[in-house]
DNA sequence: TGTAATATACCCAGTAGTGGGTATTTTGGG
DNA sequence: CCCAAAATACCCACTACTGGGTATATTACA
């Protein structure tokens, strides 16, 4: 019996693999969530054998729920289901320890087939997918986590890429608006930026990628 | 027996309502498409009782399909079928002749009962929603424009997405710069956004189709 | 011709953000 | 322990943008 929790921050689309996946004897399923947190208090309590991630999710992405179920329960599998098919999503929830990636746009019948391979040990990914993870295998050596920007600099363009305000960056980190406003200016200079737009570009274009 | 289309741009999402419905004797899926052209090509062929539209898909968005289907086979009913819950969401559905709206993170059982309300003629808006309608009423006077932004408006837009200030906008279009910003606040009025940082986001998602 | 929407332009009183710095403290790695 | 990077904080002088309006001219449609 394949145990398996499903994270996803559409109840309609949790009711549509739920539905998939009734009919199959081998699986059940053991909870669902719609944010990341919530997502990893099942995961914690039921120790299901297969988790279905979306990536994006409230309160906790994908790819650090990932990294938090791998931590603590290493042989749990974890197959990404997400919108994204950029090679950077992918490598990010590899890296994260994710080894199936399931598309949205896919059949959803590809679950199914995830979940079998997933389980069997082996890897899954929708067809065009598979370029990027040689590229990743090659990527982990390099730079795993490198990045032109220091830590609170990628914090705090996640934060202005939600439209928070300076002042309002402060007060969520519990530092002076004049700092929030010189990482701002260094993250600028370093990226060659000029002024809010060019960073909310910046961080929209690259999801999670800075 | 209601025949039903499905439009929606992920595969996997298609699949989960074709499962929900596969058992309802009564309804019957006559075709689905993920992009908007090929469904208002399918609804012209198999003219369907209902249609399940996304809002966003590629090649014509759901606002435009549903404006097109009404026109050419008014008898159609149509249910939005989307994760935007903002009242301007709801209310440009509406206004291209919708009469419900489904929201992603609602049961996908919602789907069912949005099918067996509008064929019989009633309305059908997830809980929340239905506050909006009332405004809509007035709206609806309103909708023979494509956009809800005027042809200045979406021309400033298109120069906010590229980070051009309101003075360098003033410039490339010889008028005043208060000019400028009193289209910007019209915008973000009509659109229930905040700042630039919404109106550029707005844009960027978009790719200048508003 | 009348009316409503659009476009234009401005005012007042703010907040937000930027350019160009200086300066001190903390942190992490060699 | 030393050093460099990161983090923090501030200063001055500005520009950009926003909220909340008022007002007139132009355009398009009934």
């Amino acid at each position: 019996m394949i145990t398996v929790a499903i994270g996803e921050d559409h109840q309609a689309v949790i009711d549509g693999i739920k539905l998939l996946l009734a009919y199959e004897e081998h699986i059940t399923i053991v909870g669902t969530a719609t944010n990341g947190q919530a997502l990893l208090e099942i995961v914690k309590v039921k120790q299901p054998a297969v988790v279905i991630m979306d990536i994006r999710m409230p309160k906790l992405d994908g790819i650090e729920a990932t990294r938090q179920i791998k931590k603590l329960l290493p042989h749990t599998k974890i197959i990404a289901f997400s919108m994204f098919d950029q090679e950077q999503a992918v490598r990010q929830m590899r890296d994260a320890g994710a080894t199936g990636y399931v598309l949205k746009n896919s059949p959803l019948a590809s679950i199914l087939k995830a979940i079998e391979s997933v389980t069997k040990g082996e890897d899954y990914y929708d067809g065009e997918l598979e370029a990027f993870i040689e590229k990743s295998a090659f990527a982990k050596a390099q730079t795993p986590s490198h990045s032109v920007l220091s830590k609170s600099e990628r914090e705090i363009l996640k934060l202005i890429a939600q439209n928070k305000t300076s002042s309002e960056i402060a007060d969520l980190r519990f530092t002076a608006v004049s700092t929030v406003e010189k990482h701002r200016k260094n993250m600028m200079r370093k990226l060659g930026l000029a002024g809010k737009g060019e960073l909310l570009r910046y961080a929209i274009e690259r999801k999670y990628d800075f």
